[in-house]
DNA sequence: TGTACATCAGTGAACGCGCGTTCACTGATGTAC
DNA sequence: TGTACATCAGTGAACGCGCGTTCACTGATGTAC
C-alpha cells in the first residue's frame, strides 16, 4: 500500500504525539512500543520504520511533550502586563486541572524522576525543555524588575514543579489541595501578584 | 538451617533496607525481586516467605526510605535557634551532595513521579511522608513568627523537592548546579536565613 | 544424656507473561516501457 | 493508453529475555521422648 509522499511523516508525528500523551501519564518505562503503535492506529511490527528503538522514540518524543505544553499556554504570553501574565502562568500551573491531567500538561513534575535515571542524550532534552520554560518565566519577572530575571526564574519554576509533584503523588484529595493552594499563595504573596488576573 | 528466634525478622529488614535504597536510586518498576534479595545476601525463592508481592514490598519500603532519611537529618532539630535550623534544612537539601546520591537521600525528588501513578495504599503511604517532612519544616517556621507555619511548610517543601527534582534530571552540570543555587538563593533571601549557619 | 522427629528460613529450578526487536511477507500505487 | 515491475509502509508471527511468582526440596536446630 503505497500512500502520498508525506504520509509517512504524518505517521511518525501520529505515533510521536501519543507517546508524548503515554509517556507523561504512565512514564516511560510503562509505555510499550505496540500499546503506542495500536493507539496510533497501526500495528507493533511497522514501528521500527520510523524508529530505531524504543529508546530514540522516548528522546523525541521529549521535544513533542514539551511543544505541547507550550502551545497549551502560548496565549497567556499575549496579555502585556507582566504582573499578569506571570499570574496566569502559576494559576494554570498550580490548578487542580493541571494536576489532574497528567497526560497534557507540563512533563517536569511527572517525569523529572524518570529522567534522572535516564541516558545523557535524553537529560540533555529534558536539560532543554527546562531551560524554556525557565525563559517563558524570566520574561515577565525580567519586565517586573527582578535583577537577576533568570536566577528567579529558577527558583520559581522549582517551585511551582514541587509544588504539582507532590499534590499529584500524595493519596489524600484534601492534602493534595492544600499542597496547591499553599505554593500558589505563596507564590502570589512573594511576586505581588494579588491585584492581577 | 534453624535460625535464632529474631533472625527472620532481621533478614526481612535488612531486606527492606535494601529495597529502600534501590527503590530510590532506580525508582520501583526498575528495582527487581531477584536483585535486592541478591544485595541482601540471599535468593529470590526465599523472597515471599517475607512478603506478600513485590508491591506490598515497594509499599513498605516508603516508611523505610523515610525513615532513613529522617535519621541522616535528625541532629539539625538540636541546634535551638529556628533560623539555624532551617538553614541547616536548606542548605542540605539543596546540596550537590544531596543531589547526587539518589539512594540516600530524601525520596520526594526522585520518586513523587512514579508514586504519582501508584495504588492509592501507596499513595496514602508517600502522603504520610510528606506530612512528616513538612512538619518538620513547620516547627522552626512556627517559631520564625509565620502565622500559617503548615501552609508555608508547603510552600516551602515543594520548592525544596521542585530544586533537586529538576537539578537530577537535567543533563547539563552547570544548569544543574544553577538551578539548586538560584532555588537556595532564593529561599535564604525569603526566609532572612543570610545570617544564620 | 542421647536419639528421632518436626519446623521452617532459605534454595534453585521452573512457569507464564509482557515487552523490545526481527523478519518474511503483503498489496496498493508510482514508474518504466 | 495499457501492462509489468519496483517500491515500501504496514502486517503479524516469532524470538529471546527479564521478571514476578510458585513450589518441591534442603538441612540446621529446637523439642519430645
Amino acid at each position: 500500500m503505497r500512500y502520498s509522499s508525506d504520509h509517512k511523516a504524518e505517521t511518525r508525528e501520529r505515533v510521536l504525539k501519543e507517546a508524548a500523551k503515554e509517556i507523561r501519564a504512565k512514564g516511560p518505562d510503562n509505555v510499550a512500543v505496540a500499546g503506542i503503535m495500536a493507539r496510533a492506529g497501526l500495528t507493533h511490527g511497522g514501528f521500527y520504520a520510523h524508529f530505531a528503538s524504543k529508546d530514540a522514540l522516548v528522546n523525541e518524543a521529549i521535544g513533542a511533550m514539551f511543544a505541547d505544553a507550550h502551545a497549551r499556554t502560548e496565549k497567556i504570553d499575549a496579555k502585556g502586563d507582566p504582573r499578569s501574565v506571570l499570574r496566569a502562568y502559576v494559576d494554570f500551573y498550580l490548578s487542580p486541572a493541571h494536576r489532574d491531567s497528567r497526560d497534557r500538561g507540563c512533563p517536569l513534575p511527572t517525569l523529572s524522576g524518570d529522567f534522572a535515571r535516564a541516558q545523557p542524550a535524553t537529560r540533555d532534552r529534558f536539560g532543554a525543555g527546562v531551560e524554556g520554560i525557565a525563559d517563558r518565566l524570566a520574561a515577565p519577572l525580567a519586565k517586573l524588575g527582578y535583577a537577576d530575571a533568570p536566577a528567579e526564574a529558577h527558583a520559581l519554576l522549582a517551585q511551582l514543579v514541587g509544588g504539582v509533584a507532590l499534590a499529584r503523588a500524595v493519596g489524600d484529595p484534601e492534602l493534595s489541595d492544600a499542597l496547591l493552594a499553599d505554593t500558589h499563595a505563596s507564590i502570589v504573596r512573594r511576586y505581588g501578584l494579588e491585584v492581577a488576573q
